[in-house]
DNA sequence: CGTTAATCGAGACGGTACGTCGAGTCTTAAG
DNA sequence: CTTAAGACTCGACGTACCGTCTCGATTAACG
């Protein structure tokens, strides 16, 4: 009997999965996240509403795997790597420029309302919200840390710093103004943020 | 005409709105946020549907009231000082104490569970977390934003940093890890984060 | 104690229940009884609800006597006879003359409205159905009674019918047609009832 | 997209009709026309609210349709023969005792709820009204014009005389008396009809 | 002829039902 | 066995009215 765990996934419609990861994005970013439903999904995708069941268990989980997806596709369209940090030598330098590049991407729409909606989502759902930051945002901090410990055996960062922990004093405070509204951002904000993490905020 | 606009706040009815707040509260701490619903919520505070609807557009609303007047009445109990960061001339002293108690106040299943609902529903309702933000995050910021000027004045602190940025380099990393999920929370971790935040990570 | 019983008449206002009555009728007539609403009668007449729940205690009575009000009205207008049934000594002539003009009144939208929601509204419900029987129907079915009684006399009707289930014949037909809506109304109609009802269907 | 009209009928759950059509008679019989709710249907049905209004558009609909099928359904299990008119050739004899066995239905409170409902909401919305007429009474009638028919080849109605206007003498005044409370329903009272039809009024 | 108690307009209140939407499950027919 | 389609039960939505209940602000009978 036993006749409803686990479908069979060699037999899945990878034309299914496409649309709907397609319909899925394209309707939060269109009606926002609150306002996209299964239902909806599937009708967009042409695809019947038990096709969605089968594979994802929850509408956040549909949205992940689609933002995954859309990550991974623009990676390979792009070139291979992921996109990096970059070294020349200038810490501090480094750090701004990718921090600038953030900035643009956090206020590039195509991004902002699935990734809030994510967010958002894993913020009450920790299950999801532990999957979001293993997936999404442990990866790019992970960058961080190599840079940083690139820049402690070139000298630039004290040999006891935990850079995990390091990367925060500039990476929280962006991801804090941009996720809850609670100021501005800018090229300007970042590189202050830079300088003042580097450097810290009491005299020497 | 025009007959919808406004009711008449004078003749609102206290009791129902007390009982609503208790009843928004239980509720979200009894079955989190999304299952929260209106209808229980007059359902169990012994209201009309309508009585809710008509003081209160959405279920965020009635929470972030509800969390708001949770916090006054608190307040009201406890002493009249909202909360403030003590000032020993010690600033990372006193900057630990403080956060080592927010992480336990993080901590609180009474405040965790409302907080992160209003917070996450902020994440993708701008307008609500912009209110969020301004009723409830940006006082406590102040209180930094002062202890720090106080600390410019005493040569604590470099003059030319701007404190409402610098406190982000502690205030931020800890928000980051409570809201996502992205790192263990510790009174060691928060001890850490001022000392980098004070003295920067590059070496003097 | 016992406050609420019997609200003191003398001190009713006479403008509200005039105003009451208009607004029943006129609401009756553009909506239809179903939607016609105590509170959108109470608005239209600038009245508050508790004046209505007051001295009525349905939306049905405050129909029925809006709709009297509106006939004594009617009345008083015209003449003083409500309207009688003529008597020329042809009882066949009459009684064609008077159905008639009673097509004609049915047929009238300013009559057919309140009186089809009050006739439907007696249907269901007994205790307003003999009122309006009493109040409306029956004391013009009385008229009948006095005709045929006449023409009793002079030698028209035999003298063992009842005169109030003989006028049944004619006006029960008429009654079902338009109540129901189970054929078509005519003057042509009428008078075949008339002739029917007089000499029977049964050869002499 | 026009994906709104039409639900496949096909596809239709024989079970809900029948739970849908037992609810609705029995709620009516029990409760009433206007306390009987589409939700309280649906509750006792065990059915989605949707299920009903996914195959009917109103209240009266709904048991319109579950009248017409218990009329259906007690003509299949009582024969084929819906209900006839007896020819004995006794044209008198028989109306009488047609319009006996009426009476008697009429009083039967199995059938009188919801005829009474029915009928009511027949005379205030035209559409269903006509429905009713057509499906429900005009049938019942033909059995008479047939009958009349009969008498007249027979001989024993004038040639010249209308069925379908005829038969109203009789019925009309007892579909009136019930539904309008107009007057005492028994059986010397149909048989004083069929004799005062039959013969007419005046001298001969 | 003021007093005062009832009625008045207004509308907030606890409720019930409305008709709609979407969730998640289940069934059917086609491939 | 998966799929598109969509009917099913269920529960919440936000709205409309119900009938009851305060509120001042008029009134109108009577003291």
């Amino acid at each position: 009997m036993a006749k409803n765990l686990a479908p069979d996934s060699t037999r899945r419609s990878e034309k299914s999965r496409r649309a709907i990861y397609d319909a899925a994005l394209a309707l939060v970013g269109e009606v926002g996240y609150p306002k996209t439903t299964i239902e909806g999904i599937a009708a967009r995708a042409g695809v019947g509403k038990q096709t969605i069941y089968r594979w994802w268990s929850s509408k956040a989980e549909v949205l992940m795997e689609a933002f995954l997806d859309l990550g991974e596709q623009v990676n390979r369209d792009v070139g291979q790597e992921p996109y990096v940090i970059p070294d020349t030598g200038d810490l501090a330098a480094d750090l701004k420029a990718v921090l600038r590049a953030t900035v643009d991407e956090l206020k590039d729409p195509r991004f902002e309302v699935p990734s809030r909606a994510l967010a958002a989502e894993g913020v009450v759902n920790e299950q999801l919200g532990r999957q979001f930051v293993a997936k999404l945002l442990e990866p790019s901090l992970q960058l961080y840390v190599e840079r940083l410990r690139s820049a402690q055996a070139a000298g630039d960062v004290r040999p006891d710093v935990d850079p995990r922990i390091a990367l925060e004093l500039f990476v929280s405070p962006l991801a804090q103004r941009w996720l809850q509204y609670s100021g501005p951002i800018s090229h300007e904000y970042t590189d202050t943020l830079v300088d003042y993490a580097l450097h810290g905020i009491a005299p020497r």
